[in-house]
RNA sequence: GUGGGCGUAGCUCAGUUGGUUAGAGCACCAGGUUGUGGCCCUGGGGGCCGGGGGUUCGAAUCCCCUCGCUCACCCCA
């Protein structure tokens, strides 16, 4: 038996660096004001076609897509903000007034071949901030991104940003650039040409060697933002630096969905490869229009668990168990003693102290050697000669009456 | 979807030009200490040698297929 190809566990010693990852976002989203929003698993397979793009690699061949049993088509979310702003069109909360603050914590989808920190079953934590066009909020997104991850002890990160214009002056520029790769059409790699065609922008973060010489010349996003996509763009890299957020620009950087607008940007993480993108996110003014609501900016960003948890990984492998390790195990000398063993285990248990036992009859040599495996400060041992506290550190023990245990332990603990 | 590397014990890995019952270290279990951990010593349990097929008197070793892992392309978090 095996898991899927793509998805793995994270078991017991793995699981609590999650726990981290999962707490810190909690305590830094909330500290922004976003509150926490739980989304389907699944969607109606259009609710993506229509918010990523049909024809973005996500769409067309990414997807977890099946009929149920009535036969609509569903889809295991590939991502998060389309979900978020279905629901938040559907709950109408949009009447609230103002801005709608949210985050998630989950996972996601794609059948992609699996690579380092790339997962079939992967988990994201992203906020979305839906209401509001102004500059500010991206560079608030921006800098909660760079907060949580620092929050993390990431360090090495890395801000690209860019702004790809509105439904105004994209459009302009995607003609612009549909001009320029006409003329290096037979220059481009042969995945470009088809690009050039169906979705331009997709060309310019082209890896290939060839067709990024061609891409310097190209025509740049920046030189075509409308004047109101410009000062918005100015205000965003001001504010930014009024925060000491330091970033790069980078002209090229596009999104693989098709939703963005203005503000994109990107973190990443030296430390990781290939797939070094440990964050990304941007502006989706169009969206929430384009689900039949009213014109309504937002944005929004995601960060992946999966390669946090890899980054993190290298620095300190083994935590091991230390944290959360039981404060007592409690040995017995024999099988006569068992009932009085259940019973001191569960006293200890509901007065709030974690405590083992020995389920497998082992000697009490036995029996100490997994006390002292798993860490414990005191072991209790039952036997003919009564009740013995063993400081596991200290080396000492002493004999202790039954009303006396569980105060002795707690009060050894607060020491 | 494409290409490279790799699959031997729970883990990290040996395994000589194909040749006896496939090994080591760590981990695990038991004993040494007839109620007491860590160190040490002794012993022990564990392997469809990823799976299937083929070549051969004989395959962990050679060939083919397949599955998986991994790195890169691609894509993205």
């Amino acid at each position: 038996m095996k898991a899927p190809r793509g998805t793995r566990d994270v078991l017991p010693g793995e699981t609590e660096k999650w726990q981290k990852i999962e707490k810190i976002a909690r305590r830094v989203f909330s500290l922004y004001n976003y509150g926490e929003i739980r989304t389907p698993i699944f969607e109606d397979t259009s609710l993506f076609e229509r918010s990523i793009g049909a024809s973005t690699d996500i769409v067309e061949k990414e997807m977890y897509t099946f009929l149920d049993k009535k036969g609509r088509s569903l889809t295991l979310r590939p991502e998060g903000t389309a979900g978020v702003v279905r629901a938040y069109l559907e709950h109408k909360l949009y009447s609230r007034g103002g801005l709608e603050k949210f985050f998630y914590i989950g996972p996601f989808f794609r059948y992609e071949r699996p690579q380092a920190g790339r997962n079939r079953q992967f988990y994201q934590v992203g906020v979305e901030a839906i209401g509001s066009d102004n500059p500010a909020l991206d560079a608030e997104v921006i800098r909660l991104s760079l907060d949580f991850l620092n929050s993390l002890g990431l360090k090495t990160l890395q801000v690209s940003l860019n702004s790809i214009g509105c439904s105004a002056c994209q459009p302009v520029y995607r003609n612009g650039l549909q001009e320029f790769l006409e003329k290096h059409l037979e220059e481009l790699c042969d995945d470009c040409r088809e690009r050039a065609r169906r979705n331009p922008l997709r060309v310019l973060d082209c890896k290939r060697e060839k067709c990024i010489a061609i891409v310097e010349d190209a025509p740049a996003t920046l030189d075509f933002l409308c004047p109101s996509c410009k000062t918005h763009f100015e205000s965003v890299r001001r504010y930014l630096d009024v925060l000491g957020t330091i970033y790069e620009l980078s002209p090229r950087l596009v999104r693989g969905l098709d939703y963005y607008t203005r503000t994109t940007f990107e973190i990443v993480h030296s430390g990781l490869g290939a797939q070094n993108a440990v964050a990304g996110g941007g502006r989706f003014d169009r969206l929430i229009e384009e689900f039949g609501g009213k014109p309504t900016p937002a944005v929004g960003f995601a960060a992946g668990v999966d390669r946090i948890a890899l980054i993190m990984g290298k620095g300190e492998e083994k935590s091991a168990r230390g944290g959360n390790a039981p404060i007592v195990y409690i040995a017995t000398a024999g099988r006569e003693y068992l009932e009085e063993c259940i019973l001191l285990l569960n006293d200890l248990r509901s007065s709030g102290v974690s405590a083992e036992m020995d389920y497998d009859g082992r000697s009490l040599k036995s029996q100490f050697r997994v006390a002292d495996k798993l860490g414990v400060r005191f072991a209790i041992i039952l036997g003919q000669e009564g009740i013995i506290l063993r400081d596991m550190r200290k080396g000492e023990q002493k004999e202790v009456k039954r009303e006396e245990i569980i105060d002795g332990v707690k009060s050894c603990i607060m020491t």
